[in-house]
DNA sequence: CGAGTTCATCGTATATTGACGATGGACGAT
DNA sequence: ATCGTCCATCGTCAATATACGATGAACTCG
């Protein structure tokens, strides 16, 4: 837990080597095509049940949980709990620094 | 097919599963962080030789070699002969499609 | 030719990932 | 309390990734 400070603009410049690992992290998680699905689905759709992904990508239950997993670890996306379901959304502010660290790449 | 490669309807647009598994393809390049910086260096550069880029990536000779042939796999980069060195440089292209899928998710 | 340079590849060891079935926890409904 | 649903996690296996030293190919220069 090194860095959860402001995203905000800082004093000191953020060291290059820690944008290396935050691009490296976003793109780690987007490195596999079911996680690129599952974002996709999760911003066309606004929220979804866990289910319903499930239902979408052709991989065992277990399965998609892992990737979705991945996804909220990387800070892409959310789970709400909504018993007895699980609301998935995407984060829309990591999902707009990613695509802010690729263009300015 | 394309002199302009618009976002509009075509006749066969691109399965869903291709755009993510290119997506992924070039995300899972840039998941290490010695890629990222890698990638980084020759855009600033403009290109490099091989050497020039171990100096400054503090890895062997050995894998910095290998990342580079995962980001020449990806298609991102180019390594052009000029002996008896090696010379790399960026693929504009491969950025730019990069730039424009992540913008566009 | 022989020596030195530059870089890719091989071989190898360890770590991580991807996939699945099975299990278990939390909850609503009966 | 018991059942069924929904989902995360465990355990496991095969496959892939990461890192390195050692080797070898290709080239230049003396």
């Amino acid at each position: 837990m090194s860095t959860l400070k402001t995203h905000t603009i800082e004093t000191t410049p953020k060291p290059l080597s820690e944008i290396h690992h935050e691009i490296a992290g976003y793109a780690k998680a987007l490195g596999h095509p079911a996680r690129v699905a599952i974002l996709r689905l999760l911003i066309e759709c606004g929220d979804c049940m866990c289910g319903n992904i499930v239902s979408r990508i052709p991989l065992a239950q277990a399965t998609v949980s892992q990737h979705l997993k991945v996804l909220k670890d990387a800070g892409l996306i959310r789970g709400e709990i909504d018993p007895p379901r699980v609301c998935y959304c995407v984060n829309p502010e990591a999902v707009k620094q990613l695509k802010k660290l690729i263009s300015s790449l």
